[in-house]
DNA sequence: TAAGTAAATTAGTAATTGCTAATATTCTTG
DNA sequence: CAAGAATATTAGCAATTACTAATTTACTTA
């Protein structure tokens, strides 16, 4: 059990930072290339969405491919998008999107 | 939306860390005294326990009662649990308890 | 090959976290 | 009130985090 919890507090502290929930509800949506989240998430600089970007795939929540000079990014962990459904139904009113 | 997620971010790094999602984990199965926590929870010092009692009281997660020289801790926000349930059938084999 | 765009990387820094050790508070019992 | 138990608080420190600024790498097009 202990590593249970050792291994959810790592993933939750993945998910413990606006900017990244910001990125992946974006990418819930469905894959975008990093300059298309650059758009939809203005407040987030490019160097700090890389390495966001970076993080989250890096724990296998996030996948990339290479498409010319872009790089699409989708979600590869399905599971995580229940968890965030089960957060926004709790602690977002029930609401689902943003626009 | 950026508002929801900070509120989101907020409350998923209170949920980040290993001991406090032991004590969660612990509550959930019932209320608990401090010194009833400490007796499941062995690797956590009193200090460090006390402090992240406080800290999800402090967040609206837990209540406290006093009955004499005791105090039992208990869920407060039941969402949570909704929460955790989920991770754990994601996170964790499926498994429910710990013993 | 030069110029431009997309994305990643690096170094540095301020803020935050989680702990320990020590002390304080609160209650109970004699 | 004194002694002991249960819990909280405080100060301080090492580790981690999230960011910015600057640079670099990879690709495309002319």
């Amino acid at each position: 059990m202990e590593d249970k919890a050792k291994k959810m507090a790592r993933l939750l502290k993945v998910l413990a930072n606006e900017n990244r929930l910001l990125i992946l509800c974006e990418l819930i949506r469905g894959p975008r290339t990093v300059s298309g989240l650059g758009e939809k998430l203005p407040n987030i600089t490019q160097s700090a969405l890389s390495q966001h970007l970076a993080l989250l795939k890096a724990h296998g929540i996030l996948d990339s491919s290479k498409a010319g000079q872009n790089i699409t990014y989708s979600i590869a962990d399905h599971r995580i998008e229940e968890v965030i459904f089960v957060l926004r139904k709790h602690y977002c009113g029930g609401e689902e999107g943003e626009g």
